[in-house]
DNA sequence: TCCACCATGTAACTGGTTACATGATTAC
DNA sequence: GTAATCATGTAACCAGTTACATGGTGGA
């Protein structure tokens, strides 16, 4: 009787009550508001899934009674909790994983630092980086294969796909390299200088 | 009374359907076999999607006796369906559908040529590229303004979604040039095309 | 005969969407 | 007192997943 794996959704909670506990409102606003709004939102999605962590035992709610304010039920996570947002953070990263869709491992590579430091966070980022390498490379043989056969649209569109990968594993080295830039000025704190931007 | 507009899925195979008629078999098989493995397979979900599209009238299905096989329900497009099909792949594309993710947009490239032509291709690459840019600037203005409150792994992430979208939006200058290469030289379609010129 | 494969279906479960309900607090 | 906002929930519905069932066909 397997218990199925949170969805991402679930981790994705587990990864931000981590970064700061939280309630389902804050966790809301959250997805709303920054930039990780392809992620859902709307509370028939995220408290019945608070609920479930819970029913987990992957998090802990607690009603505080916040002076002036509604109660809120504050998550925090268990040592549970941290095991299984750890153990998804660290699961090996597979071509299915990359087929899927690259959202969810930039999610993981986005509560790495956090979660487990900046070590495990480039670690992450090699990781990703040797299954993008033959991935971008079997797409494009399959392109060369079928180029002749498919209609210029299709031809195209696994194009954009192939472009789009490189581009990933171009940003894969330029990633590492900032980390490793970070790690070895001032230790501990990731350098929250230099912002220069992509490119 | 609002009729949901079919899933992607429900328009994924309406584009197929139109491509050549087809069993829920083949569906399946492309599915599982092309590069569109991302959309989902499984009879579990494509039967009841084709009952659907059959019940709102868009797909007609008739079963062939396959001399020597066993009876396979061949799928083909309605009117309706058709005309539903064009609503989908002319549909102005906006900023929710850009941020939603890309992928539905390339299966609506990806189907726009063999549906409604070249020029519609292009027409479609214009408004992709056009709504691309926009986006990929928003993120990169949130990326200045914030990535001195963000850890490394956050400005990281972000970093890849704008080089992501500008590899996209490279991609479209790349495809228009492309499409209006061949249609220049041999023309392989029958010109459906010349509606506008090709500006 | 039995197995492998073609082809279609179905049932149980899960999780997300939309829309609405509820109640507490603050501002007027 | 009433409106706006904070905050949590709930119910109905819908689509997709997994896993299984069905049955027809060809080959050993």
């Amino acid at each position: 009787m397997r218990l199925k794996d949170s969805s991402v959704l679930g981790y994705a909670l587990l990864g931000l009550i981590q970064r700061k506990p939280s309630s389902g409102y804050d966790l809301r606003k959250l997805f709303a508001e920054t930039a990780m709004g392809n992620y859902s939102s709307s509370p028939g999605a995220i408290y019945p899934a608070l609920e479930r962590l819970q029913a987990q035992g992957l998090v802990l709610g607690i009603v505080k009674d916040m002076a002036g304010l509604r109660r809120r039920r504050l998550y925090r996570l268990t040592a549970k909790g941290s095991a299984e947002l750890s153990k998804w953070l660290t699961r090996p990263i597979e071509r299915s994983d990359v087929k899927r869709g690259v959202s969810e491992l930039m999610l993981r590579f986005a509560f790495t630092e956090q979660a487990l430091g900046a070590a495990a966070a480039i670690a992450f980022l090699q990781q990703f980086r040797a299954a993008l390498k033959p991935y971008a490379a079997g797409l494009q043989v399959y392109l060369r294969a079928n180029a002749a056969s498919m209609p210029l649209s299709g031809r195209l569109a696994l194009e954009c796909g192939v472009r789009g990968y490189r581009s990933m594993y171009a940003w894969t080295g330029y990633a590492i390299r900032q980390y490793r830039q970070s790690q070895s000025g001032t230790d501990s704190r990731p350098a929250k200088t230099r912002k220069g931007g992509p490119r």
